[in-house]
DNA sequence: GTAATCCCGAGTGATTAAGTCAGGATTAAG
DNA sequence: CTTAATCCTGACTTAATCACTCGGGATTAC
């Protein structure tokens, strides 16, 4: 029940992003550094968050990426699933899943889908109530250094 | 964000010995019968449930196991941990990285801890609420064979 | 033109997960 | 007492996944 590394630095480089909201492209090499993240395993992330729509690109010198919608638009869900795909704490809750072997290998094993199905929508409900806003107001340490 | 196949086969395991609650041991073999997992494996995770308490067991010819308690006091969140430990969704929440090295990178980095302890908080919620008798009463579908 | 950047696909090494195997200890039944 | 059924344990194997690297191409500010 672990989210990937590619999820925790997902999120945290979409944080910084939202600090700098307004002023412009952040480049990878920027977010790497101030988060210290592999820069080639965050170049491998951010094709997700931009196909999904969460960040724009500017390609070429002064390059980078910037929010697609201001941080109170954008939610850790959002995130969470651009570069992890769906939730699915079970197999057999898996989108593609849909119209294959049925999950449950006797009609009655599927007493325990609901549970996974609950789990699920928490999950869900809960990554979608947080929006980045809410990570960089009111931080709960001061900046180190 | 995915549970394993223990967690899976136990919670499933764990459903058909609250089927049979009161009477009597179950053996394993006949688990794996049941829900076509293989007995190996289940020989794996029955120790944890049973060192956490969950269920008791009888040793030698007719033995097998049985529910420690009640099959409406036994919870999807026990099973879950009693199989997987804690639910932990990122590494620096895990209960032995207590003490250890901070989580955060920077200071500012435990913007996102926060998210990740009410997703952690809300999970356990879930499975705490859901109890054995849950998943067996009003099956979806009647028992095949 | 050059350097900075995004972009892409393939490759790699370590870790973990899932499942297997072999054998010992315990006990009911005959 | 013997046998077969069962739990119990630890080591092993294999396959998958993860985290990350590498090499190079395309785009653009300066």
């Amino acid at each position: 029940m672990k989210l990937s590394a590619r999820v925790e630095y997902g999120v945290r480089a979409m944080a910084v992003l939202a600090l700098h909201d307004g002023l412009g492209p952040l480049s990878l090499k920027e977010i790497a550094k101030s988060e210290k993240i592999s820069y080639q395993f965050l170049e491998q992330i951010f094709p997700d968050l931009r196909k999904a729509g969460l960040v724009g690109s500017v390609r070429g010198a002064r390059g980078g990426y910037y929010l697609a919608r201001p941080p109170e638009q954008i939610n850790i869900g959002d995130i969470v699933r651009a570069v992890e795909g769906p939730i699915a704490p079970v197999d057999c809750l898996a989108d593609d899943n849909a119209g294959r072997e049925p999950c449950c290998h006797r009609g009655e094993a599927c007493r325990t889908r609901h549970v996974w199905e609950k789990l699920r929508d928490r999950i869900n409900e809960v990554l979608d109530s947080v929006y980045l806003n809410d990570l960089i107001e009111s931080k709960p340490e001061p900046l180190v250094k």
